[in-house]
DNA sequence: CTTAGACCTAAGCAACCGCTTAGTATGGAG
DNA sequence: CTCCATACTAAGCGGTTGCTTAGGTCTAAG
């Protein structure tokens, strides 16, 4: 474990499946100017010198900037249900506690990415919004299932669900808007913390 | 009490300040073309026009769109302070949730002005940041002061005070992200909702 | 060496940006 | 009436935008 990937380092793939080289250097490129000045303050310039290559060089690869877009956050958005789902533990407490660790963390480690998943949605189309759209509903899904589970298992004292679910899915996220690198917190330090709280709000034993 | 302006309907006075009126409509519209399509990506053009101006008179009242946005910021953040810290309860838990109460609902009834409080500080000129940060500052002063009131009292069971602090706000500001009007929570259902469940992370008796 | 094809660049186009300039309409004071 | 300040618009300027086009360079097979 290093401390750059911290303990993502198998995910650190993140861009592994985007192929070719400078297809993938495009992309990270793009992802890293995104979540720095926001799409619409981004230029194609901006992408392809930060990429190393020349302003046309986008369009050997991508159709359009808003495409670049999209693969960062359908990737994304792929990416932190995995890791949200991808826990092993199978007490509700205990299960709850993991996937919101994990998930509040990836979104400090990965705060590039997470803010340009979190706050870019309405640059997409509504084709690719409506792709989008749909692996953001099977990440609330699996949150309330977690917390329904809780609750029907008698270890959790919730007395709103889906409000439950959506503070829970608010408080991660939104670590990506505050998260800095040269904070005093790590990403490790911040998924405890918010494991800890979502146990209190949850009402576990 | 109407179910327009809801709770805040002397607060519904947010840009009753600012003068002559057309310097206010503009304003009102900026805020408004800011909120659904960002900073970046709305031109001065579709402010003037939903303004029912020319463009040109933008620059009547404003120097610049960035003083349009600077303007918005700072009154929002003003509001948002005075909603924060204008409750009367005494006792730590009542103060603290009624505190939550009102900032989460204001983040929602208000929640076109607080997306461009919360999400566009990046957009504003150094200077102009600079004042703005003064103000978040005593925002989370003014909530962090009433958390550690509470553990001195007694009344809060809190291991992480700067920790509990952020997550509190972090919840409340998350609201402008994903509130919507045509959702099935009022504002004042969020406020209590999450009146609760801040005081369940803070281990309120 | 020739050739095909993948990859990349230099140059630039049409459209759009924030903002400016020059001029018009209005209304109150003298 | 004249005079002037205020508030606005029509037109457009210089610069930047996303994206295109035409052409160059590299690798590797024949």
């Amino acid at each position: 474990m290093t401390t750059t990937s911290g303990e993502f380092a198998l995910l650190d793939e993140t861009w592994s499946s985007v192929t070719p080289p400078a297809a993938r250097r495009m992309l990270i490129a793009a992802a890293a100017a995104f979540s720095v000045r926001g799409y619409h303050a981004t230029t194609t310039r901006d992408i392809a010198a930060q990429a190393g290559m020349s302003p046309a060089a986008v369009y050997i690869h991508y159709r359009s900037k808003e495409e670049l877009l999209f693969q960062i956050s359908r990737i994304g958005h792929a990416t932190s249900l995995a890791v949200l789902t991808g826990v092993s533990e199978v007490d509700p407490a205990g299960r709850l506690a993991a996937a919101v660790r994990a998930f509040a963390s990836w979104h400090a480690e990965y705060h590039t990415t997470a803010r340009v998943v979190q706050y870019e949605l309405s640059a997409l189309t509504p084709e690719h919004l409506t792709e989008v759209v749909e692996l953001r509903r099977r990440i609330e899904a699996a949150v309330r299932d977690m917390i329904s589970d809780g609750v029907a298992a008698g270890a959790f004292d919730v007395p709103d669900v889906r409000g439950a679910t959506l503070a829970v899915l608010s408080l991660c996220i939104d670590v990506a808007r505050w998260y800095r690198p040269t904070g005093h917190r790590t990403p490790a330090e911040i998924g405890d913390l918010y494991a800890d709280l979502v146990l209190r709000m949850v009402g576990a034993a």
